[in-house]
DNA sequence: CCAGAATGATACAGACCTGTCTCTTCATTG
DNA sequence: CAATGAAGAGACAGGTCTGTATCATTCTGG
C-alpha cells in the first residue's frame, strides 16, 4: 500500500524499489534463497540498507515479493503458451509441456523457484513456503481444467501424472543433464495425454 | 579408517559415532541440511562436540557421510525391489515406481535427501553436492540398463522419461498433496513402459 | 530558493553458527 | 592400582546474518 504510493508520488523517476527486487529475484534464483543474505542484495543493487527495509518489513516480506511476483510472470507465461492453440484444450497441455522442455535446457533456468523455496523453507509457517505450496494448487487446477475440456477419461489422474512430470522436468533439469530433455518431457507428456484421451481425436 | 578401527576396538558396546550420524541424518533430512545446526545435532545426540569433530572433520563432512549412507540405503532398497521379480526387467521397472509411490505416501516421507541437498547447496564445488549429482547419474544407469534389458526401442529416451517421473514423484510427494499419489505414479511409469516396449509382451 | 521526503552510507546490537580449546569423567587394560 | 585414551561439558573466538539507528545527501514541488 504505501510503498506503492510513495513510488507513485516519486513519478517515472527511477525504479527504488524495484532494483532491490529484481537483484534479489536473480540472487535468490539463481543461489537459493538463504545462501543470499541482505548485505549482498543491497550491495548488488546499489541501494542502502533503509531502503531495503522501508520497503519491505523483513527478509520473509521480499521473499514473498519475489514469489508473488515470480507467480505472475509463470501465469504470464502459460497464458502466451495456451494462447497459441485457442480453443484445442489438448494441443494446449502439448505445448506447455513442449515450452517447458526447452526452457529447462536454457542455461539460466535453474528449477522451479517455488519449488527450491519450499525445499529451503521447511517450516510450514512461513508464509514464504504457504505462497509456493499455492502456486502448485493453482497449477493443479489449471492443468485439471485442460485435462477436463481435453475429455481425458480420467481427468485427476492425468493431471496428476502431468503434474508429476512438471515437477520432475523442474527437478531434473536443474540436477541431472538428461540430454536433450525437451524431447523425453514433450514426448512423455504426449504419451500420457494421449493415452488418457483417447488415440483416436485430434 | 581410524573411526572405524576406534570403533572396533571399544567392541559392541555404544555407538559412538554412529548416535551423531543418525541424528544428523534424521535431522537434515526432515528440516534441511542448512537448517540444522551443529549444535543442535549434539545436543539431540546427547554427544560432546569434540566427539563430533574428532569423527567428522566438519559439517560438510558430516553431510557427506549422510549422503553415503543414503545412497547405501536406496541402493539396498532398489536391489531388494527389483529382487522380486528375478529375470523379468519389464516388470521390475514398474515394482521400482509401485514401490516409490507408495513411498512418497509414507508420512516420514520428504522429498529425496539428494534432490534436497543439491537443491540447498548451490556451490558446484561442494562436495556434498558432487556426491548428490553422482547419485543421480548412477541411478539413471541402472534405469538404463533396465531399459535395455526390457527391450525399449529407444532406452535413452525411455531412462529420461522414466527419471523424470521418478524426480517429479519425489518432489511432488513432498510439497504438493496428489492425493494417492502412489497410483499416478504407477499407472504413468507403466504407461511409459508399455509405450516404448511394446505393448505385447508381457 | 527552500522545505520536506526519499535515499545513500555506515555503525551497531543481538543472535546464530562453525570450529577450537580446556578440563573433567569414566572405562578399559596391563 | 595405575596408566591410557575416549568421551562429556562448557567456554570461547571469529565470522555472518538480520534488523535498527544515525547522519549526510539529493531530488522534487511550491
Amino acid at each position: 500500500m504505501s510503498e506503492i504510493e510513495s513510488a507513485g508520488t516519486v513519478g517515472m523517476r527511477k525504479p527504488a524499489r524495484e532494483r532491490i527486487l529484481d537483484t534479489a529475484a536473480d540472487l535468490f534464483y539463481r543461489e537459493g534463497i538463504r545462501a543470499v543474505g541482505i548485505d549482498t542484495i543491497i550491495a548488488r543493487s546499489g541501494v542502502a540498507k533503509m531502503s531495503l527495509y522501508r520497503n519491505f518489513a523483513s527478509k520473509d516480506d521480499l521473499v514473498c515479493a519475489y514469489l508473488e511476483r515470480s507467480m505472475l510472470q509463470q501465469a504470464a507465461w502459460w497464458d502466451r503458451v495456451v494462447a497459441r492453440h485457442p480453443g484445442d484444450p489438448r494441443a494446449q497441455m502439448k505445448a506447455l509441456f513442449t515450452a517447458l522442455g526447452h526452457w529447462i535446457d536454457h542455461p539460466k533456468f535453474q528449477g522451479c523457484p517455488f519449488t527450491s523455496a519450499a525445499a529451503e523453507l521447511r517450516d510450514p509457517a512461513n508464509p514464504a513456503r504457504t505462497l509456493a505450496l499455492a502456486h502448485k494448487r493453482m497449477v493443479r487446477e489449471r492443468l485439471r481444467a485442460l485435462a477436463v475440456a481435453a475429455g481425458a477419461a480420467d481427468p485427476d489422474r492425468l493431471c496428476a501424472q502431468l503434474q508429476l512430470l512438471m515437477e520432475g522436468a523442474y527437478a531434473a533439469g536443474r540436477a541431472l543433464d538428461l540430454g536433450p530433455g525437451n524431447q523425453a518431457v514433450a514426448s512423455a507428456a504426449a504419451a500420457l495425454i494421449d493415452g488418457a484421451c483417447g488415440e483416436g481425436r485430434k
